[in-house]
DNA sequence: TAGACACCCTGAAGTTACTATAGGGTCAAG
DNA sequence: CTTGACCCTATAGTAACTTCAGGGTGTCTA
């Protein structure tokens, strides 16, 4: 028992769309499962569902595929020193503060061109398309 | 003259590399230049210049290129009344502002998991792993 | 038992906005 | 006449999937 799921049954418990989790596989992000004999299905075993959960949530926190490979390798190999997990996790959040700084500079510049119009203008009298015409490059 | 310009000048003109103006030529966002008789280079004017200006700060402001294709029809309709150029701008804004608290909303979820290691431990207890094994994806 | 329908399989192409690469012509200077 | 900077086209690669084409499997029901 926990090793007769098919694909469609892994999906619905993981939340993952049956294409993603081939997708995983041929990408080696998630092990390959067993074969059935007759039909060639693919059937997983509960350590499938644990390691497509744990893809999952580092995707929701917009871990790469590549960042999630490495810790699921260092999650298999206990004896090692995590340095290397919190290394990873720092780089990912300082670029994670880039990226946030700048979409606040982006907020700002919108909602000033934004305010150049009110509607109902002509296109040619247009404060928006007036300014995307002549605003310096940032 | 201001109607012969190749595309190398123009590339420096606007700070776009050579290939990307190519590019935008192909997907029918910049109109295509009248080529040389003799060796068949584009040559452009003034007034691709002010296209690729207007591209690259629609650019800038994290713009699609769909969004921009629409916005550049806009600007040669002078006629027309500009609301929709405002609705796009709105709609663009709307998203950015999701994306933003998305991205508030991950920050903290990563600051979080790392407070759960400073390091120096094995794997097998690293609390940033352990929390990734567990958590539930929101 | 035959048809319908849900499920499974593979492999390839499409998405976004470029960048890079291969393979080749043009032009001015030395 | 060759070197180097510039131009051309067409194709593939990037990230993380999604979609599509084309086809097998399994079960239920008329």
């Amino acid at each position: 028992m926990g090793d007769s799921t098919k694909i469609g049954e892994l999906a619905k418990q993981t939340g993952c769309s049956v294409e993603t989790i081939r997708f995983y596989e041929k990408e080696g992000i998630l092990t390959p499962p067993r074969r059935s004999a007759e039909n060639n299905y693919r059937i997983y075993n509960q350590n499938h569902i644990e390691q497509l959960l744990f893809i999952r949530r580092c995707r929701s926190l917009d871990m790469s595929l590549d960042e999630i490979k490495r810790l699921l390798q260092l999650r298999e190999s206990p004896q090692e020193d995590c340095t290397e997990v919190s290394d990873l996790l720092d780089t990912h959040i300082n670029q994670l503060n880039e990226h946030l700084s700048e979409l606040e500079h982006l907020k700002q510049q919108l909602e000033s061109l934004r305010q150049r119009c009110n509607g109902a203008h002509s296109a040619e009298q247009c404060g928006i398309l007036r300014e995307l015409n002549s605003t310096k490059t940032t």
